[in-house]
DNA sequence: GTCTATATACCGATAGAC
DNA sequence: GTCTATCGGTATATAGAC
């Protein structure tokens, strides 16, 4: 067991226990004990609390500010949006626990000083699927699509049905809707 | 300010402050200075914290029960199932602030004792939009029509227009999917 | 890097006077 | 119905030995 991987350790344990408990529910303690440390031990690698899930937002969010910066250099076709999607479903899976987290206590998030900048990185998105001058139903459309992958990603378990099948039939659904947006 | 009304103004100033700021990071301390009483007085009129948001949700989660009932007695045809949104839509808007609060704080919710029962009911609603026998597209069709119904109660605020025009945008985007989740 | 021990603060909840 | 006072518990965080 010797290791310089205890940072790592820690942020994997404690994103699980986030995840699955919600952030204020899960001590210290409880991420100690998991890992067989005492709650002392953390704090050589991490300030506070909070610096545990920054640490993780910074290291998991990056495919998301990868996303949002290639977004930006594409122009504004149908094309380009469905390619946001597929690549935001992808980046929505590849990282589950972490978006699931934020999805579940957002009211805990939105004080956490990577809440900002979260909301900033979504609204980012939006825009970019978005016609500035398109009538409102179609914008609504834009933003449902959207809203299906996270619908996708984190309800669609209470549905039954093959998993891999579902993603695929949210991500159809999400580029149907992206479609009508840019018609008419 | 002497009344039978506090049990009410309790419940109204602590469901605004768990949708403002969470159910955890909100004491009762804090609720109790709002009202200018203390905490003691809180427990007069509720047994435990967990009592207080138990309250408010058999107050105000009455609308969905009684839509959850008439959903259940009528024929499933695609008309029930546009009225079931229309509706769920009012529900939505008539108690934004109780939505807002489980929608943002899942995790605390989730075993809170209101948590089932509130999944039961909204499991109960799905199913009632469902075709058993549909293609899983169709069935995400179905699910992204509610959920578009809270993104538009929920998120469409970060977007610029009118809020009548928006919810009326919203369930037409929704009203087109669970159409859309009927066809072919 | 990890430990023991502890400081400090706040929480939910209760007892009992008025 | 509301108060003062307090209990018991747990939380984050730190000091200092090893």
């Amino acid at each position: 067991m010797a290791r310089g991987n205890t940072r790592q350790r820690i942020q994997d344990v404690a994103l699980e226990l986030f995840a699955e408990q919600g952030y204020e529910k899960t001590s210290l303690r409880e991420i100690a004990e998991r890992l067989d440390v005492t709650k002392a031990a953390l704090y050589y690698h991490f300030k506070t609390k909070e610096d545990i899930i920054i640490g993780i937002f910074q290291d998991l969010a990056r495919p998301i500010d990868e996303l949002v910066a290639w977004a930006g250099e594409q122009p504004r076709t149908l094309e380009t949006k469905q390619e946001i999607l597929r690549r935001y479903q992808k980046a929505l899976r590849a990282a589950t626990p972490l978006f699931r987290f934020m999805h579940e206590n957002q009211a805990t998030v939105r004080d956490l000083s990577i809440g900002l900048t979260f909301k900033e990185r979504f609204l980012s998105l939006n825009q970019f699927i978005q016609e500035p001058e398109s009538p409102m139903k179609n914008k609504v459309r834009a933003v449902s699509a959207i809203f299906a992958l996270h619908a996708g990603t984190f309800f669609m378990e209470n549905v039954e049905g093959d998993p891999e099948e579902k993603q695929e039939a949210v991500l159809e659904v999400a580029l149907d809707l992206i479609e009508q947006a840019q018609g008419a």
